[in-house]
DNA sequence: CATGCAAGCAAA
DNA sequence: TTTGCTTG
């Protein structure tokens, strides 16, 4: 579909200063008055986030800080934000946000979530079906809120009723407009009762731009603010465009409006529109010739994607004084992780889908290195301390300076976000989701031990069987068919009924470990990524070999049949089977509490500390209390060398599990006895993520879905949910114990 | 010390 | 895959 033929009728819908009303709503109190929303108002009264129409009017603008604009108006109420995990909490927004785009959804199946507090929506099916079906005369009543871009140059109401009338005029005897202004007024009505519908259904208040595409209607939508619609017809651009300035056009506000404006010496769009293609083409590459050319026009074919949720969901901080101190880092991200799994939980309760891929972001303060560096990691858990581990392994890399207590660069900038989604449905459970992802790997082993606490049916049996236990365990050749459960052999120990776990059966997996532990295989743990790159290389690709050539015997013990192997002990029902593998959370928050409860003196002894102080600040929820000891709990943050032996004893190592000084020579089999011993004790492995980069096997399927990508952005065609799902592919690349102290 | 945080997209 | 740009 193109502007030249049947014409789009698109919608913008901005919310007014939308977390001003969210805290008007909770506190009907402020009805009326100046209201400004701040975050951490510790220094200089917060930054400004939101600011309504009333303080706006007192001089208040979201650049301001906190203290500025209490100084500009006194009478100013200032909310600051619910802080969570240390960091602004948006989710009452997002809440708020989710209702919006509900009542939206009523309007049209074409509803795009722009930002939390935006959304577009395609009407032109609408408005078709409507040309098609309704009486098709439309009165300035229908449009009491409507101003039409050309015909209603002011806002006094008298100028507003002629121009409508101007306007009206215009749709139904213009002919040379064929059915486009008709089209655009339906969609204008429509978006009337829209906004209307929202206000009565949330209580919140929108502005609106209609108009032909995305551009323009967000152009519009700003023209006339707050509780107003623009409708903007095709034939009002180039007279608008002498006024508006290039940068005001979504995508050109920022590098490329500023190097149009200086290259060409043109401030506004209409100066645009008369630059010659040639020229352009003289300076910029093809698509931003196309692009530039076509939107001077007011021509813009970006389609209304069809998408209410995010696509990624992350969190981040900076760090304006920069961070040092290697724990200090640690606590700040175990923060950030706390809050992208909370997040994740809510996700995936709402979506039913779980994401595959995790970005870690970093940026110092050093000015050298303003960039931010990132890496990717393939994510097959939700696990916190999982995460956590990868993530700071990932961080380590990066900095490559993780041997030192003290970063060399100071941190200003960490980043975590998770994307990638895949959907989960009924059918596709957790486990099939597994068994693909190892069906299109090959000689991918995929180990999954975990531990599950059920509350409701554990509550009167003991602590041993109170740990129901899930163990996954794919092991694929090249020539294994696809696997899934009805054809993998499978023991199944679970008791339906009871949905309780035979202590007999935890031993016989621990007695599997027990044989396992008897290999003389080497097991390093991820401390080793915390050695250096090369050497860490070096021992990934030796372990990798030594698990499939073990795993490829051990499994013989466990299955007769080589290729697959699918061990499972508890059968839990298949909603909660998915979303506790999935976090894996229970398990670990609880005994993550056990360690800080258990442990008097640990829980005591760092009131003093600095860390402990500071989560008491920053995390008063207690699941998320997480002081020193917690993060001494995360299994593979702990590097096995420290600085200290680095530097005093290069060629011994401390062993942080039992903190003995152990001879390099041997330091692989000391670590391999404590691996074995804790692996039978307990019975917690996983293999969350793998950095991508590192990955050893190239899957197939991950360069076919990137052509496939490139040939999508090319169609410019539809995304996300019609992408080809990826399949998780799970590769062990060593193997993590989780230990329990 | 000082907008901060969140998200999407596309070039390199 | 990573980086940069853009927006709200």
């Amino acid at each position: 579909m193109n502007d030249s033929g049947a014409k789009r009728v698109v919608a913008l819908v901005d919310m007014d200063c939308f977390y001003c009303q969210v805290e008007v709503q909770h506190n009907p109190s402020l009805t009326g008055k100046p209201v400004a929303v701040v975050q951490y108002n510790s220094w200089r009264g917060g930054g400004i986030i939101a600011v309504n129409y009333e303080a706006r009017a007192k001089g208040v603008n979201r650049h301001m800080r906190g203290d500025d604009a209490v100084k500009a108006c006194p009478d100013l109420n200032l909310v600051r934000v619910k802080e969570l995990h240390g960091k602004a909490d948006l989710s009452k927004y997002r809440t708020a946000s989710q209702k919006v785009f509900e009542v939206l959804s009523e309007f049209s199946s074409c509803v795009q979530r722009a930002s939390i507090d935006e959304a577009y929506v395609d009407l032109t099916n609408v408005v078709n079906h409507h040309i098609s079906t309704k009486n098709n005369v439309i009165t300035e009543n229908d449009l009491p809120n409507t101003f039409v871009e050309g015909y209603s140059d002011d806002n006094s109401k008298e100028d507003k009723s002629v121009h409508l009338k101007s306007w009206l005029h215009d749709v139904y005897n213009n002919e040379l407009q064929d059915d486009c202004f008709l089209r655009l007024t339906i969609g204008a009505m429509m978006v009337e009762r829209l906004r209307k519908s929202i206000f009565e259904q949330t209580g919140f208040r929108c502005s609106a731009g209609i108009a032909n595409n995305k551009i323009l209607s967000k152009l519009a939508c700003g023209l006339h603010k707050p509780n107003q619609q623009t409708l903007l017809p095709p034939s009002s651009v180039p007279h608008l465009f002498e006024t508006i300035p290039i940068k005001k056009i979504k995508n050109l506000g920022g590098k490329l409006g500023e190097r149009i404006r200086k290259e060409f010496n043109c401030e506004f769009m209409s100066d645009l529109a008369a630059i010659p293609l040639n020229d352009l083409q003289q300076k910029f590459n093809d698509k931003t010739c196309n692009f530039l050319h076509q939107i001077s026009k007011g021509i813009d074919n970006e389609p209304v994607e069809s998408r209410l949720i995010p696509k990624s969901i992350g969190s981040c901080k900076s760090f304006p004084t920069g961070l040092k101190v290697k724990e200090e880092i640690k606590q700040w991200l175990n923060t950030l992780m706390n809050d992208i799994v909370d997040k994740l939980k809510d996700d995936y309760e709402a979506n039913k889908r779980r994401a595959t891929l995790m970005t870690v972001s970093v940026r110092y303060l050093d000015k050298k290195t303003k960039l931010a560096t990132s890496q990717c990691f393939e994510v097959t858990t939700y696990n916190h301390n999982k995460l956590l581990d990868t993530s700071f392994s990932s961080l380590c890399t990066m900095t490559e300076n993780q041997k030192s207590l003290h970063w060399k660069n100071p941190i200003s900038f960490l980043g975590v976000a998770i994307g990638r989604f895949v959907e989960i449905n009924a059918k596709s459970s957790i486990d099939n989701y597994f068994n693909k992802g190892a069906a299109k790997e090959v000689k991918d082993i995929n180990i999954q031990l975990t531990r599950q606490e059920n509350s409701k049916t554990c509550s009167n049996s003991n602590s041993e069987s109170d740990n129901s236990i899930l163990i996954e365990q794919q092991l694929n050749s090249k020539t294994s068919a696809p696997l899934s459960n009805q054809s993998l052999p499978s023991l199944n120990y679970s008791d339906n009924k009871n949905n309780k776990t035979c202590v007999s059966d935890v031993q016989n997996l621990k007695s599997m470990f027990a044989k396992i532990k008897s290999s003389n295989h080497s097991f390093n743990n991820s401390s080793s990524t915390l050695q250096n790159v090369n050497s860490k290389k070096e021992i990934k690709k030796q372990y990798k070999l030594d698990m499939n050539s073990f795993f490829t015997k051990k499994l013989e013990i466990i299955s007769p049949v080589k290729n697959q192997v699918n061990v499972k002990l508890k059968t839990v029902d298949q909603s909660s089977s998915a979303s506790s593998v999935l976090f894996e959370s229970s398990d670990e928050i609880s005994s993550s509490k056990n360690v800080l409860n258990d442990n008097h003196e640990r829980t005591s002894q760092p009131a003093d500390s600095f860390f402990s102080r500071k989560l008491e600040i920053v995390s008063p929820t207690k699941h998320h209390n997480i002081d020193d000891s917690r993060i001494e709990s995360v299994p593979t943050v702990q590097s096995s060398i420290t600085e200290d032996t680095i530097q005093c004893a290069p060629k011994t190592l401390l062993c942080e599990r039992c903190d003995k000084m152990i001879d390099i020579d041997i330091y692989d089999e000391h670590i391999d006895h404590h691996v074995a011993i804790e692996l039978n004790n307990s019975l917690n492995v996983t293999n969350p993520v793998q950095p991508l980069n590192n990955r050893l096997l190239k899957s197939k399927p991950t360069l076919k879905k990137k052509n496939e990508r490139g040939l999508k952005r090319k169609q410019n065609s539809k995304v996300s949910s019609s992408n080809p799902k990826k399949p998780c592919t799970s590769i062990s690349s060593y193997f993590k114990p989780l230990l329990n102290p």
